[in-house]
Order: C-alpha cells, then sequence, then structure tokens
DNA sequence: AAGTTAATTGAAATAGGTTATCAATTTCAA
DNA sequence: TTGAAATTGATAACCTATTTCAATTAACTT
C-alpha cells in the first residue's frame, strides 16, 4: 500500500484522458515529489538517483511538467531555476522568501485573491492564474 | 538639452557613491530606456544597434543591471526572458497580462500592498519587494 | 499469452538567455 | 597631461531546459 493514493488517482485519471502512460518512472517520480513542499528538477534528480541511477533528468522536467498539466504540481520561477510547487493537498498558495538564507513561508489570503478580481474585472480581465511573492527578511534574519 | 535630466542625476548620483563612470554607453541606453514602460535587453539591444552599430549586447545586460541597482528600473522575469521595468517616473507597480496577446496592464493597489504587509507581519518578515502578476485574458481575447 | 502499436525513456545534442573573460579603450581625478 | 581604474565589445562559457532519436516499455487486440 503505497501512500498517496488519491494524487496517484488523480494522476492515473489525467494519463487516461490523454492516452499517456503509467510508467515505473512516473510512480518513483511521484512518490518522491509529494514528500517535498516544492523542489526543482535537479535536486529531485539528485535524491533519485541514489534509488535509480539511471533515471535521467530529461525524465524529471518530462514528468514534472507532466504533473503540471494534471494539477499536481506548479511551476514557479524563482532566481535561476524553477520550482515545482505541490499542489495535491494543499491547494493554491503564494509564498513568502527571506533573501538572506532561502526560508519559504507559504500562505493564503482570501482578501488579497478577491482583491486581484476586482483589479482584473476594472481592466477587463479574467485572471486564469496569478503569483505573488513578498521578498524580505525573516524574523532571523532581521539583527 | 536632454529629457530625462530627473533620472540622468539620479543615475550620476549611484555612480558617483560607487566610483563608477558616467559613458556615452550609459548616456544612449539610459535615454532609449526610459522611452519605454518596460523591455527586454534584446530589444533594446536591436533598438539601438541602429543608431550605434558598435554597441554590444553584454553592455545592454550590464548597463540594464545597473540601472536596477540604481533604482531606475525593475528586473521582472516573465517567460523565458528578463523584462525591465521603468519605474523612474512611475514608481512601483504590478501587472495584468494577457496570456492570448501578450498585453500589459500596469496597476498600483494600496489595499493588496496593505494586506502583503499584513501578511508580512503576521509571519515575522519585513518586505523589501514583492512580485504580483495576474495573468489571464484581456477583453478582447475573451472570445 | 503473444502480437501490435504508440507512448516513453535515457543519453546526448541543442537551444536560449545571461554572465564571464580579456585585451583595448575610455573616463576622470590628480 | 598623465596614470590608475573602470568600461567596452567580441566571444566564449555557463546554466537550465527542451529536443532528438533509437531502443524499450505499456497497454490494447487478437
Ligand atoms: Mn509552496
Ligand atoms: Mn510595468
Ligand atoms: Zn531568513
Ligand atoms: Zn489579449
Amino acid at each position: 500500500m503505497s501512500k498517496h493514493q488519491k494524487e496517484m488517482a488523480l494522476l492515473k485519471e489525467h494519463l487516461g484522458k490523454h492516452q499517456l502512460k503509467y510508467t515505473r518512472q512516473r510512480e518513483l517520480i511521484l512518490d518522491a515529489f509529494l514528500k517535498q513542499e516544492h523542489i526543482t528538477a535537479e535536486e529531485l534528480y539528485h535524491q533519485l538517483s541514489r534509488k535509480d541511477p539511471h533515471l535521467g533528468l530529461a525524465t524529471i522536467y518530462r514528468t514534472l511538467n507532466l504533473f503540471c498539466e494534471a494539477g499536481l504540481a506548479q511551476a514557479r520561477h524563482f532566481g535561476t531555476q524553477t520550482q515545482y510547487d505541490n499542489v495535491s493537498h494543499k491547494g493554491h498558495h503564494d509564498h513568502l522568501i527571506c533573501t538572506e538564507c532561502g526560508k519559504i513561508v507559504e500562505f493564503e489570503n482570501c482578501d488579497i485573491e478577491r482583491l486581484q478580481e476586482e483589479v482584473a474585472t476594472r481592466n477587463g480581465f479574467i485572471i486564469k492564474t496569478h503569483r505573488l511573492e513578498l521578498y524580505g527578511l525573516c524574523s532571523r534574519c532581521q539583527h
């Protein structure tokens, strides 16, 4: 019995709808990915290389992009790399990022989301996605 | 008499404080940059290549990064490229971006900014900067 | 269970945007 | 005017991500 039954079901549902296959690699990557809040392709590659030395980096990238399309992950460009956010059980959220130590705090704020909608409506837009990142110093790095 | 006297003064102030020099290239790039709301290094390069075919792309990148440090510009990763925002006279603002036609609308919203501060405070953070981007369809692209 | 077809994989090449290198040039203060 | 230090342009290098392609694998058909 693997954990992540619900997420695996979601993935299989997406695969079924798009004539895609459920592979050993996709299962491996899914399990590792779901243990993280967010991770880069390189980091995941290094983690998994220990277990399966033959897993290719391209497969990691391809699979993470697949997770995004399936709604399990959300790509977010941060610095030079792309962070893949695990949104499978937490849902949408935004980020506070400490520019000193790299600490990341996730948050949700309905009021902000509502105001975003207002801004969009006022300008004739319909929002599909958004990104909100607050950069600064965490409590430990303020001294 | 060049326009952009105020911005040029700001730049010279920054240069003075950091033992940097005021060069012909920096003046050229500043004038071209200030005519835009936001622009990529490549776009600026192509614009300026017509006037001065010997201007190097590396110089454009270096100078735009300098403008960021001087507070005249603000880098914003959008898609695969970096957009350099002209914040010299408009000040901070956020963006509505149409994913269909690429249209960009700039906006400011004090309420959102205030709520951001609240979120940060609640988590012990002090915000230095932030980015808020709303992606969706503009009025023309909704049909 | 075996065969068939199309998707997937890993390795390597390629792409694309940005930065580093370095000799020649330019700025600017003395 | 002179000289030290910063800057420039051309190009190489870098880094992340995607593409290519032959071999493999998953899953449907018989
Ligand atoms: Mn997150
Ligand atoms: Mn702008
Ligand atoms: Zn910190
Ligand atoms: Zn549009």
